[in-house]
DNA sequence: TCATCACTGGTCAATATGTTCAGCCGAAGA
DNA sequence: TCTTCGGCTGAACATATTGACCAGTGATGA
């Protein structure tokens, strides 16, 4: 669970460059082919890599537009709430959260008035009280992981 | 840019099993190795696909508490805090949003306590007014594509 | 009718993989 | 001090995969 520096290392280089494959990263980071290969199989069966998924962008896809609809449940509503939003294919993620709100939920949808479609659907749910939206203009800063690697790997 | 069900075949089933590799994705999907690696290709340079980075867990790197924060920002003053957002190890994500905050920053931290110093960290900067924090819970639904995959490509 | 395009099924050499091995080293413990 | 242990090295091996080709085929559209 704790991470050292050749393990962020092995992070940080497969997030620059995934496709690099074992042997050309032991070469790069100057150890034994062996060593990366322990490395990464800690590392994946710890759960600090949960896979090498493909990153598939939204807005390639035809869904251009990503909003944040914060949601507050009715009492005791809250686990048909996350089933009914598990079936709309444009929830992206779905998060419970301290504050104002109850749920928080990344959508996203073809366009701003194909934005009113998907709202109508995530709320046109008996357990939803209250809805509020907030559409993403940029990103400027897109969900990243390498900062945050190389700080947790050079404090152990 | 439009993604037919092959295409959509191939995402899914890169996704559930990403180590698996062109040859036996072939096998899999029943078409000839050269169309799985000619569609890879187009996919990859069309922008659908945008990589395929490692998928790190910051829980199991010691941040085992996420937050998102709500930031007013001062008039003008948007690219200097994004800027300075940018510094901050503990962002993961930030987003200009409409609606009643200006920005909203997704942050990790290894405690509640800890999670207070990323905070002042993240507020502790000129141009922002007021910031609210709504600490995750739960991830009922955690960031998630094949969904939209599969819609996206049964329309085309 | 012809050209274009995507797909097939095949080849080839080059490379990477999974696995195993013995040996080395430093740290921890007896 | 001696011993054990875990991690790393450098190497070997057979196997599988990759990237790159090619000719042939069928559908599409000009």
């Amino acid at each position: 669970m704790a991470i050292d520096r050749l393990d962020g290392r092995i992070i940080v280089l497969l997030a620059r460059e995934p496709r690099i494959g074992v042997l050309e990263m032991s070469r790069r980071l100057g150890v034994a082919r062996g060593t990366v290969q322990a490395r990464l199989d800690r590392l994946q069966s710890n759960g600090v890599i949960r896979g090498f998924g493909p990153q598939v962008d939204p807005a390639a896809l035809g869904y251009p537009v990503t909003a944040f609809a914060t949601l507050q449940i009715r009492q005791g509503q809250g686990a048909d709430v996350r089933a009914h939003l598990a079936t709309v294919p444009e929830v992206l993620e779905l998060l419970t959260t301290t504050g104002s709100g109850d749920m928080l939920c990344r959508l996203v949808a073809r366009s701003n008035a194909d934005l009113q479609r998907v709202i109508d659907r995530v709320v046109g749910f008996d357990g939803i009280v209250r809805a509020s939206t907030a559409i993403v203009m940029e990103n400027p800063v897109p969900l990243r992981i390498i900062p945050l690697v190389e700080q947790a790997a050079v404090g152990e």
